[in-house]
RNA sequence: GCGGCUGUAGCUCAGCGGACAGAGCACUGGUCUUCGGAACCAGGUGGCGGGGGUUCGAAUCCCUCCAGCCGCGCCA
C-alpha cells in the first residue's frame, strides 16, 4: 500500500452498477440546480450495460426518459448531464451518444486495481449481501421413491442446486431439501408392486398392480430385499403385505436416489418426510385446525374441502378424502405451513417439473390462507427434456419402464457436461439434450472450453512457479494492453451476473458468461501469437512485467473457478 | 372448452421496453516452429410464428389468430 495519500475506499464491482446510477441522479439535480435542466423527476435505474461493447462498460438512458418532462431533446438532456457529472476514480469522461445515451467507459486504473481486489477477496470475490441474515429453503427433485431418477428431474436437480449456491453468494443462509413422498397412493401402489415381486421371487403367481411400477427395478429391490430377509414377508396368499415390506423398499429406492445425486454433486442438509407431517399435534394438524378456525374448510358430498374458490381460486379443493386420508395437497399445505412457521424460512423455492404447474396458484392461495406472504414462496418450474441422438429423438416410453435414468445418462456424458448442458437453457424452455455434443472432449463441446481455460491458467502459474516466478509484487499498473483490461473487465461482469440469477431465481446466464470469460482469457492468452509480439507472454524476459500479468491470470483462474463452482462442475488444473 | 408455457440464424438456445438482434454448434477462409491447438483471428447467415395496437423507441407491453407442449381427479 502506497504511504501518505488519503485512503478512499474503492468501490467494490457488485457496487458499480448502483454507483453509476447515483452519479448520474446527483448529477441530474445538480443541472436543475444550475439552471440547465427544468424541474423533472429524477429516474432511478438508469443504468444498464450495452449489448455492444462499443458503447462503453455502462449507459444510462436518463436522458431518453427525461426529454419528454424536460420538453428538450434527448441530446441537450444528455449533454446537461454529463456537463454536471462527478468524475471519480471509477470512470473515464462520459460520452454523449444519439439518440441520448451516456456511455460510461471503466477507467483504466480502476480495472487494474479491480485485479488486486479479486486477489485480496479470492473465493469471496463476487459475494453479495442482498440475503445477508436471511434463511432460504431450496426444495427440489423430491421425486416419488417408486423408481429411479430420470433425466428430467437431472434438469430439476442442476437448476436446484445451482440455486441453492447462488443464495449463498448472495448471502443467504441455504438449506437444501429433498421432500420425501413416502405417504399416499403411490407409496401403496408401490409396495403392492413390490410385495408381487417378491412373492414371485418365491414362486407364486402374483401381478403387479394395473397402475404399479413394471421396471426391472422393482425385482432388484425384491431379490436385495430376499437376500437380506429372506423369506420374512411373505403372508398366506391373499393377504394385504406387510407394511414394512413397503418401508424397507422405499428405504432402498431412497438410497439409490441419493447415490446417483451424489455422483452428481447433490449433497442434501435435509430429506423431509412427509409421512412426518402426520404426527400428533405436528404440521398437519396445526395448519387444518388453522384453516378450520379461518373458516376456510366446509364438508361436502362426505369429504373435506378447502374453500379456494372464496380466495380467487377457480374451484375449491379436496383436503381430505371421503374415506378420511388427506390428499397431497392437505400434505403440502402442512409442509409448507411449517417450513415458514416451525423453520422460520424467509424465502422458500420449490423446484418442480412444468407438469405440476396447475398446483401452483393453488398452494400459494393456501399459503397465504394460513396468513403467510405468498410472495416468500416462490416457485420454479421447468419444462420436460428431451434426448437427441443424432438429431433424432430418444423416446421415452415411460409405460414399459424403459425411460433413461439419470445414472445412464451421467454413465454416458459425466456429471460436468450433463449439469453444464441443464443450466444453460432457461427452466421455462423445453429443452433438447444433445448427447453426441455433450460427450465430445473437443472444441466442440462447451463444456470442455471453459474447463480448458482453468486448466491452462493453472498450468501458467504453475510453470511460473517452477521458474521461481510468482505473482508476488507484481505492479499491476502495467495492465494495460487491449486483452488483459478485456479480461478483467469480463471478470467484474460476475458480480452482476450473480445478482440477476438470484433476482429472477434462474441460474442459466451462468453457462453463457463462462463461456464469455473462457473466452477474453484465451483471446487475452493468445494475443501474444495473433500479434507476433512475444513481449505479450505472461512470462517474458522483463520480471516484474511478468509478476504483473501472473496477478491478472491468478485473479482469472480465481474467477473462473468460481463460476465452475456455482454451476457445480470441477475447475481441473490439468485435462 | 378454460388456464399456463413455448414459437428468434441450418440446429440447440440467450436477449423480454432502449443504440445496427446475440451465443454455442455447423459452414468458409486465415494465424502461429504453440507460457497446453481441447487455442486465436476474420466471414456469411435471421429481422424475432402471422396480423393489429400502445410508445420518442417493441423480439420485448396489449389484443387477436396459428402451431407445439403441459395442466384442468377425493393421483402426486
Amino acid at each position: 500500500m502506497p504511504g501518505g495519500t488519503l485512503e478512499v475506499p474503492m468501490i467494490p464491482a457488485r457496487n458499480l452498477r448502483r454507483h453509476l446510477d447515483t452519479l448520474v441522479a446527483s448529477a441530474i439535480e445538480r443541472a436543475i440546480a444550475a439552471g440547465d435542466l427544468p424541474e423533472v423527476a429524477i429516474p432511478a435505474e438508469t443504468v444498464e450495460r450495452p449489448k455492444d461493447p462499443s458503447h462503453g462498460d455502462y449507459a444510462s438512458t436518463a436522458a431518453l426518459r427525461l426529454a419528454r418532462a424536460a420538453m428538450r431533446p434527448p441530446l441537450a438532456v444528455a449533454e446537461a448531464i454529463a456537463k454536471h457529472l462527478e468524475r471519480d476514480e471509477t470512470i473515464e469522461a462520459p460520452r454523449v451518444a444519439p439518440p441520448g445515451f451516456l456511455n460510461f467507459r471503466l477507467a483504466s486504473t480502476y480495472l487494474q486495481d479491480q485485479v488486486d481486489a479479486v486477489l485480496r477477496e479470492g473465493a469471496t470475490f463476487a459475494d453479495l449481501d442482498l440475503g445477508t441474515g436471511k434463511r432460504a429453503q431450496v426444495e427440489f427433485v423430491s421425486a416419488n421413491p417408486t423408481g429411479p431418477l430420470h433425466v428430467g428431474n437431472g434438469r430439476g436437480a442442476a437448476i436446484g442446486d445451482t440455486l441453492a449456491s447462488l443464495l449463498e453468494a448472495a448471502g443467504y443462509e441455504v438449506e437444501r431439501e429433498y421432500y420425501v413422498n413416502d405417504a399416499g397412493t403411490q407409496a401403496e401402489v408401490f409396495a403392492e408392486t413390490l410385495y408381487a415381486r417378491y412373492q414371485q421371487l418365491f414362486g407364486r403367481e402374483a401381478e403387479i398392480p394395473p397402475e404399479g411400477y413394471p421396471g426391472a427395478y422393482m425385482i432388484e429391490i425384491a431379490e436385495q430385499i430376499r437376500a437380506e430377509a429372506g423369506d420374512r414377508y411373505l403372508r398366506p396368499p391373499g393377504e394385504a403385505p406387510d407394511p414394512e415390506l413397503g418401508e424397507r423398499g422405499i428405504a432402498i429406492m431412497l438410497e439409490r436416489i441419493r447415490a446417483t445425486l451424489e455422483r452428481f454433486g447433490v449433497r442434501y442438509d435435509r430429506w423431509y418426510s412427509e409421512r412426518s407431517l402426520y404426527r400428533p399435534d405436528g404440521p398437519y394438524e396445526q395448519a387444518m385446525a388453522l384453516l378450520r378456525e379461518r373458516g376456510f374448510l366446509v364438508e361436502r358430498e362426505g369429504a373435506l374441502w378447502f374453500a379456494s374458490s372464496e380466495l380467487g381460486e377457480s374451484k375449491d379443493n379436496v383436503v381430505v378424502r371421503s374415506d378420511g386420508r388427506p390428499t397431497y395437497y392437505a400434505s403440502d399445505i402442512a409442509y409448507h405451513f411449517e417450513k415458514f412457521t416451525e423453520r422460520g424460512f424467509d424465502l422458500v423455492i420449490d423446484v418442480w417439473g412444468a407438469d405440476h404447474h396447475g398446483h401452483v396458484s393453488r398452494l400459494k392461495t393456501a399459503v397465504g390462507a394460513l396468513g403467510i406472504d405468498p410472495a416468500r414462496l416462490h416457485i420454479l418450474l421447468y419444462q420436460l427434456v428431451t434426448l437427441k441422438r443424432g438429431g433424432e429423438v430418444v423416446r421415452l416410453s415411460k409405460r414399459g419402464g424403459d425411460i433413461i435414468t439419470l445414472d445412464e445418462l451421467l454413465d454416458e456424458v459425466g456429471p460436468d457436461a450433463a449439469r453444464f448442458f441443464f443450466l444453460q437453457r432457461s427452466p421455462g424452455a423445453q429443452m433438447d439434450f444433445d448427447l453426441d455434443l455433450a460427450v465430445k472432449q473437443s472444441n466442440e463441446n462447451p463444456v470442455y472450453y471453459v474447463q480448458y481455460a482453468h486448466a491452462r491458467l493453472s498450468s501458467i502459474l504453475q510453470r511460473a512457479a517452477e521458474q521461481g516466478l510468482t505473482p508476488e509484487g507484481g505492479d499491476v499498473r502495467r495492465l494495460d494492453q487491449p486483452h488483459e483490461l478485456a479480461l478483467v473487465r469480463e471478470m467484474l461482469k460476475l458480480p452482476e451476473v450473480i445478482e440477476s440469477c438470484v433476482t429472477t431465481f434462474e441460474p442459466h446466464p451462468l453457462p453463457q458468461y463462462a463461456l464469455d470469460l473462457a473466452t477474453a482469457f484465451h483471446a487475452f492468452n493468445d494475443a501474444f501469437k495473433q500479434q507476433g509480439d512475444p513481449l505479450l507472454k505472461v512470462i517474458t524476459g522483463d520480471e516484474q512485467l511478468s509478476r504483473a500479468r501472473l496477478k491478472l491470470v491468478a485473479a482469472a483462474r480465481i474467477v473462473l473457478a468460481r463460476v465452475l463452482g456455482l454451476m457445480g462442475m470441477s475447475a481441473p488444473d490439468r485435462m
